[in-house]
RNA sequence: GGCCUGAUGGCGGAGCGGUUACGCAGCGGAUUGCAAAUCCGUGUAGCCCGGUUCGACUCCGGGUCAGGCCUCCA
């Protein structure tokens, strides 16, 4: 089944049919490096690297033009900067280092393009001198504001129009404003604020124009999607449509929207132990705190555990279960291991190789329906589990076990998990435990083998208070940090 | 007020007009010095009211409830 989409504008699942299948773009509105990360801004990044890592697989690697944008240029950077009494600089480079290593640890492959806004404002500066040109936008004191009566299909994408939108105001609007509406493309900085120069004064870019020129200047209009969180469906990515069509003299096009992006793809909120984030509930989660506690990958699996568009509940059962299942599934991969460990892949054959591939259907099916990720992880399973029965059944073909095992890790891989070892992901990572651990492990093999068990017991207990779980087996005694 | 989602078993969470989702947890059993892992077996669904249909969790209408956006929050 060929990868179909969901689109927010045309509200219908469609088939999705890149303008280049030599050139497939995907836009995602990106951090604003003012602070951490919360867990809620880390549903976008890992959601949409899922898409690309569909995208490079069936167009090819070098084929795919994925940019996620660093806002770097911000009020609330702005803000923090003069708390700190550092400049401006100094916190964008701290929060977005912060943000790479995270999402690093969350195996979220890096976006072939990180534009920042700072290095595009001559860009920005072209695409509303272009609004202007078009008769889509005006200055007034300083500012240039974006005419949103001369745009008709202004509202397509989140559904409303602008009679019902006034009706329901309840914003002061600004005296150079001609319509309520009306969004600020430049505005002047004060003195100690970040400021360009611009044919309308020394100032800064609004908060929409950024990605709408960036997108323009990096990957060429009409891009073929564009992602981000739901709230950012209005104002924001409307907006965008907006400038991006009117920068081009198209307002008055038939699907004029359609010369911006042909896909838009919006990922649902998350709620933490069923309430909104905030910050007056005092319930925001750092990223950065979470990947100090929990392996990356479990954050990612929890992530990707709902449909990207359904609301996401983060609590401690969902990451007690997507631990588990992670457990579950490098636990296979484990045994497996062992039973390949004298195994030489080059002995697989074309036809073989072939199977293995065909193996991955299911989980590709789900990932082609509008990136169903609960139903990917579902055959998931369903390919874990067949690789256990081979490894149960003393009469499989060890080349059968070999592909079952790589269809597997292949799967996976889409999905961005089962990147570590089995041994690193049950044994933590933590070199002095691993010693510790190992030298008790070898007096209990002493014990066991004397028969000693209250001594053997005794070792157990001990490793137990390490946090660690024995688990013997034929061959000797393998371990786990408890989840 | 306007717009938009959603309501599935103890929990998480999909698909599907008729056939086991999947995972976790539970229960019974096998195995095990103990334990873990593994294996076998097993129970539990589709907010309410109508309609369409031979047949609806799945389609349509109405209701109830919950959530989101309309405020430079992903």
């Amino acid at each position: 089944m060929p990868l179909h989409i969901h689109d927010t504008l045309r509200r219908e699942k469609r088939l999705f049919e890149p303008r280049d299948p030599n050139r497939v773009t995907l836009y995602v509105c990106g951090p604003t490096v003012y602070d951490y990360a919360h867990i809620g801004n880390a549903r976008p990044p890992v959601v949409f690297d899922v898409l690309a890592r569909l995208l490079r697989r069936q167009y090819g690697a070098d084929k795919v033009l994925y940019a996620r944008n660093v806002t770097d240029v911000d009020d609330k950077i702005n803000q923090k900067a003069a708390r700190e009494g550092v400049p401006i600089g100094e916190v964008t480079a701290r929060y977005e280092a912060a943000y790479l290593a995270d999402m690093a640890l969350l195996n979220v492959s890096p976006p072939d393009l990180a534009p920042h806004v700072t290095d595009y404002i001559p860009a920005i500066v072209d695409q509303i001198q272009a609004i202007i040109d078009a008769g889509c936008a005006y200055a007034a004191e300083g500012h240039v504001l974006f005419d949103v009566s001369a745009y008709p299909s202004y509202g397509a994408l989140s559904g409303r129009n602008l009679d019902d939108m006034i009706a329901g105001a309840r914003v002061e609007v600004a005296p150079y404003k001609k319509n309520p509406h009306d969004f600020v493309l430049w505005k002047p900085s004060k003195p100690d604020e970040p400021a360009w120069p611009s044919p309308w004064g020394e100032g800064r870019p609004g908060w929409h124009i950024e990605c709408s020129a960036m997108i323009e200047q990096t990957l060429g209009l009409p891009i073929d999607i564009h992602g981000g969180g739901v709230d950012l469906a209005f104002p924001h990515h409307e907006n965008e449509i907006a400038q991006g069509v009117c920068a081009h003299g198209c307002a008055h096009a038939e699907n004029a929207h359609d010369h911006y992006a042909r896909y838009w793809m919006h990922n649902g909120f998350l709620t933490v132990d069923a309430e909104k984030m905030s910050k007056s509930i005092g319930n925001v989660l750092l990223l950065h705190d979470l990947v100090q506690s929990m392996p990356g990958e479990v954050v990612r699996w929890a992530l990707l555990s709902a449909h990207y568009r359904q609301p996401l509940d983060w609590n401690q059962g969902l990451l007690e279960q997507s631990r588990k299942n992670l457990d579950r599934l490098y636990g296979v991969l484990r045994d497996a291991d062992a039973a390949l460990a004298d195994f030489d892949p080059a002995t697989l054959d074309e036809a073989e190789l072939e199977l293995a591939e065909n193996a991955l259907d299911p989980v590709l099916d789900a990932l082609e329906d509008d990136l169903n990720t609960p139903g990917a992880i579902a055959q998931l399973f369903g390919l874990a589990n067949a690789l256990r029965d081979l490894l149960n059944d003393g009469e499989a073909d060890i080349n059968d076990v070999a592909m079952a095992r790589w269809s597997l890790k292949e799967a996976a891989g889409l999905l961005g998990v089962l990147s570590l070892t089995p041994d690193a992901w049950f044994e933590g990572g933590d070199p002095a435990l691993k010693a510790e651990v190992e030298a008790l492990l070898e007096q209990r093999a002493a014990a066991r083998a004397a028969k000693d068990w209250p001594e053997a017991d005794r070792i157990r207990d001990r490793l137990n208070a390490l946090n660690v779980v024995v688990m013997d087996g034929p061959d000797g005694a393998t371990w786990r940090v408890k989840g």
